[in-house]
RNA sequence: GCGCCCAUAGCUCAAUCGGAUAGAGCAUCUGCCUUCUAAGCAGAGGGUUGCAGGUUCGAGUCCUGCUGGGCGUACCA
């Protein structure tokens, strides 16, 4: 209803514009109409007349003029005017409004979603922690910031691959391997040296531990790390995805570094790379000509002992992706990568692919606050918050919210205290609350024998107050949160919409009664009313995969 | 040194991708429960948007230069 309606006023624009000037006519297709933020501006606002005044040498004012005649004969439009330096400001017919209240009651679970990117593919490819150990904080905001934005490429069309990157190659998973190995050597008392950067964790014992009933004494006499760190490896992926599963996050893929090295797709990317000449060898080792590109120096691609460095198979990596033909490719990660996603764009640019499609999303970094003291997290001294214990403590509507609420470019303060309280205080509560008042008015009106209008003919009218009339506005303009969270993959404009919504319902509740027995048709109206803002609440706490309970 | 990001109320954060008088929550103060959930609502105070310039009808938002912080800058991942 949204887009029906702001297209009509937008085609009214253009057309009124083009007819100006042919100058005009060509900036015509950017004009367009926004919710205005003041009621005072009217329901909707534009800025045409200040952006063509100079092409047409007219007075904004004047250019508004026009605008507001031929917006004036559309029957949508209750009244528009000229306002400020130049803006036009239209206020809807009631009737629009009501239509949009109607739909919501209609579409269900389906308003706010849309079909603008249907047949169009997307990649989602987030945490992708490697598995040598739980994951912490940092991994959770990276888990709810992929899944969210998942969820809204998928509410606007997109059919969405949810994919986890894990290295099981290289240095690191040597050093797992070897760890386990020198525990489980310990277990049968044997002398076991540890090795000099391994990992010291607890759960590495435990790991051991598990090795040990499985195979009992078997690998005793193994030299190789390899088959710990397979052992490992699995048990960890297994402990991540479940731990991650606590957050209501899954993944539809995972993709395997050493697919890529078996595969032959690590030594065939090099060798595309040398055949476009951005490749030389010096010092025994591969090096990409990454200055050519604007990098300071240049980087490795394969070691003087014939290994491959970490950028090479995610250059490879990201090859798969562009060939497996995505409309829109996500990788969520954190900020502290940004300078290896930079080679990896050079890579790609070398290739010819088109960057435009590829979206990184760096969230910052995540520090934890709580009794009025910072926790330093570092993973080296072994001090770290896991997912699991978050999602324990807070649980997962409330660890999601406080993740989805902040944009991932902002370093970010987790109060830790605030998220612990269960009350008003806790924004999700607040926002929850909205739809338990809902269900509860939902009940209290079924047990006086009211209900849904049958096809929703109801007298709409008591709906025309200021009161209710900002409520309509605002569940008008929620398809538009979603398209824009969406193709802004800010997943945050979601809760800074859905708290304002709630505190517009808080307050409309407190201060008109919704079931009154005296005013039967105030009651069926309103009624409905209710049972769409609560529609609207569920739904976008949907997108936040945060629950909305019918009872608090 | 160089690169990326950030700086908004005492605190944590918004601000419809350049729009109208910069908004919430927490904290502080003052009110509101015989009637659908007070996990709520109303009101008050609190700001030179880090500093200095520039771009234009219009700047928290864009450009330049500073200041202060985070991260990066490996033949680690």
């Amino acid at each position: 209803m949204y887009f029906e309606v702001v297209n009509q006023l937008n085609q009214i624009l253009m057309d009124a514009a083009s007819a100006l000037s042919p100058e005009a006519k060509e900036k015509a297709s950017d004009l367009s109409f926004t919710p205005a933020r003041d009621p005072e501006h009217g329901d909707l606002a534009a800025n045409a007349a200040m952006v063509l005044a100079k092409t047409v040498k007219k007075s904004p004012r004047d250019l508004a003029d026009v605008f507001v005649k031929a917006l004036s004969a559309s029957p949508l439009v209750a009244r528009a005017e000229v306002a400020g330096p130049g803006f036009v400001n239209v206020f809807l017919s009631n009737d629009i409004l009501v239509e949009s209240l109607k739909r919501i009651l209609t579409d269900e679970n389906q308003f706010g979603r849309s079909k603008k990117y249907a047949g169009k593919k997307a990649l989602v490819e987030f945490v992708s922690a490697n598995p040598t150990g739980p994951l912490h904080v940092g991994h959770v905001r990276g888990a709810v910031v992929g899944d969210s934005t998942a969820e809204l490429l998928a509410a606007v069309g997109y059919e969405v691959t949810r994919e986890y990157y894990y290295n099981d190659a290289g240095v690191q998973m040597q050093m797992l391997g070897r760890s386990v190995q020198a525990r489980y050597r310990q277990l049968f008392g044997r002398e076991a040296e540890f090795p000099e950067n391994g990992y010291k964790g607890d759960y590495i014992r435990y790991i051991a531990a598990a090795l040990k009933t499985a195979r009992g004494d078997a690998l005793l006499p193994e030299e190789s790390w390899r088959p710990f760190t397979e052992f490992a490896a699995d048990i960890l992926m297994t402990i991540i995805m479940d731990d991650l599963r606590k957050l209501r996050v899954r993944f539809d893929a995972t993709f395997s570094e050493r697919s890529l090295h078996e595969s032959g797709e690590v030594q065939r990317t090099l060798d595309r790379l040398k055949d476009k000449k951005a490749t030389y060898e010096q010092d025994d080792a591969l090096w990409l000509k990454t200055t050519e590109y604007g990098d300071e120096k240049d980087r490795v691609l394969v070691k003087s002992d014939g290994e491959p460095t970490y950028v090479t198979p995610d250059i490879a990596y990201h090859c798969d992706k562009y060939e497996r033909q995505y409309d829109k490719m996500v990788n969520v990660m954190g900020h502290d990568h940004h300078s290896q996603c930079e080679r990896v764009k050079i890579a790609l640019s070398i290739f010819g692919f088109d960057l435009s499609c590829l979206h990184y999303l760096l969230n910052q970094m995540v520090s934890i606050e709580r009794g009025g003291e910072k926790i330093k997290l570092s993973t080296r001294e072994g001090q770290f918050m896991t997912l699991a214990e978050m999602a324990d403590e807070l649980g997962a509507d409330v660890t999601r919210y406080f993740f989805a609420q902040r944009s991932y470019n902002t370093q970010m303060i987790f109060d830790w205290d605030l998220a612990k309280k269960q009350s008003m205080d806790n924004p999700v509560y607040y926002l929850q609350y909205v739809h338990a008042r809902a269900c509860s008015i939902e009940e209290k009106a079924r047990e006086r024998g009211i209900q849904p209008a049958p096809d929703l003919r109801f007298d709409a009218s008591p709906l025309s107050g200021d009161r209710e009339r900002l409520l309509l506005l605002k569940l008008f303009y929620y398809p538009l949160v979603v398209m824009d969270a969406a193709e802004r993959l800010e997943a945050n404009l979601i809760p800074s919409y859905l708290e304002d919504l709630a505190k517009t319902f808080h307050t409309y509740y407190q201060v008109q009664r919704v079931l009154d027995q005296d005013d039967p048709v105030g009651t069926q109206a309103r009624f409905h009313l209710v049972l769409a803002v609560r529609q609207v609440m569920r739904n976008g706490l949907g997108l936040l995969n945060v629950s909305a309970p019918d009872r608090m």
